[in-house]
DNA sequence: GGAATAGTGTCTTTAAGACACTATCAA
DNA sequence: TTGATAGTGTCTTAAAGACACTATTCC
């Protein structure tokens, strides 16, 4: 079947992110302009190659995310998506990608990285609904990683990575309207976010004002499996996107 | 930053399975014995290097998959899992691992594969336990498979996977048992396969018989989602495993 | 009739959805 | 006092958990 000499065929890993972040209550994902071959001047999501043999994967994701958003390294949610590793995806060879999914709270605009010649936050629909083009298959893994963060926040108190340190009940409604892209009713909200024990505790006795009743302030707590969950609201069937429950 | 002659780092990628099915009763792990260096003559999961430069990821799993149960391809539930890519991991150089995740009907004792000696189902409880020792991070991914397989019955008609083409209800209700390691109530356990529309359909007017009342016979109906899903109740804290919630 | 397995019905509790009012601040 | 934002309470319905009996077959 093999060969005496028969060696397993060499692959090259890129680094993928999908980075999600809330700007003017909107799920925004961060794209680049590609600076260079293949796809040189599309949008693509931030990523590249391993820098050296050594280097794991999860740092270079890390090391990705830093160069384009200048970031402190501990205070953004981080975490593996999947692998993506069709044949024809990259026209110059068998580049197979680690994507992964960056949240972070309002970041400011974003700094020209090493590989882009320019970095701009996208609205997510408009990667969801093809208006924006993407290089390689980064259509999919965006539309991937969004699905995966809009039912991560079903289950677990990943909301609040999109919050700054400490946060109002209304903030946090807004993540999750904004993210799932419906509105929710704010007296449910009040009762589910308070249901989940351990999910968001009372931040000292601070507050902030905006001109009516200050808020209370609340920061994550030690959970991060929500019981019970926050289940999203069906979509109603005319909705932008249509969860596909047949097979 | 970089050499104008670099060039990035070349990885080795293999597929890994975790291959679960049930046997009296009982979740097992289709297990090999690792037939050369490194680790040799240790129990590891099934897999190997991709087989030349143009082959799918998903198609090198199914070939795995062939080669160690003999199993016709369409027949089986297999996914992807996750990377798991340390630069520690394999001593042989830079290896990174696509795991999948495969799930089928209870199958007859293993043939030996290619790179295996010998081939054998061992119960998943030995492995979570670590009574059994496997080679590489071999042990995490399948615990990270067994763990994504018992959240997935919950949300998805995965569980009939385990089942043959039509199979009674008392028999599904085994594959939740078996794969969450619980005992359920059997008549909660009708109302909730029942209420979830889609989830199974009445196979004809068929029955099976052994020795009691005949039981009706079903099939895997059009839905993959679940709804409502079946809820695996919360470990009781003096169970085996305790979920961590906290941070 | 008895053993064995299949299948169902009810009551209570928990959580979701729908819905309207009160509270606290600044100007 | 008005405008703005924050926060709560109730009723109804859906689903989970606990629990015990009836149904159909073979012997």
């Amino acid at each position: 079947m093999q060969d005496d000499v028969w060696s397993p065929p060499p692959v090259l890993l890129t680094v993928d992110l999908v980075i999600l972040t809330l700007r003017e209550s909107r799920l925004h994902v961060l794209l680049v302009e590609r600076g260079g071959d293949p796809f040189r001047g599309m949008a693509a999501l931030p990523g590249g190659f391993l820098n050296h043999d050594g280097e794991e994967i999860l740092d270079a994701a890390h090391r990705e995310l830093s160069e384009e958003t200048a970031l402190a390294a501990g205070w953004v949610h981080l975490e593996q998506l999947a692998v993506y590793g069709d044949s024809g995806r990259d026209p110059r060879g068998r580049v197979v990608s680690v994507a992964h999914l960056a949240i972070a709270p309002g970041l400011p605009d974003p700094v020209a990285g090493t590989d882009a010649t320019d970095a701009a936050w996208v609205p997510a629909q408009a990667v969801l609904s093809g208006e924006v083009e993407l290089a390689f298959d980064h259509r999919r893994i965006a539309t991937d990683g969004i699905e995966h963060a809009r039912t991560k926040l079903e289950f677990s108190a990943l909301a609040t990575a999109f919050c700054e340190e400490s946060f109002t009940i209304a903030e946090l409604q807004q993540v999750y309207e904004a993210v799932w892209g419906t509105e929710l009713d704010t007296r449910n909200f009040y009762r589910k976010v308070q249901a989940a024990k351990g999910f968001i505790i009372p931040a000292g006795t601070d507050r902030r004002t905006t001109g009516g009743r200050p808020a209370r302030l609340y920061r994550a707590g030690p959970k991060t499996v929500l019981f019970p969950p926050l289940i999203r609201p069906a979509p109603s069937a005319t909705e932008e996107n249509t969860r596909g429950e047949e097979e």
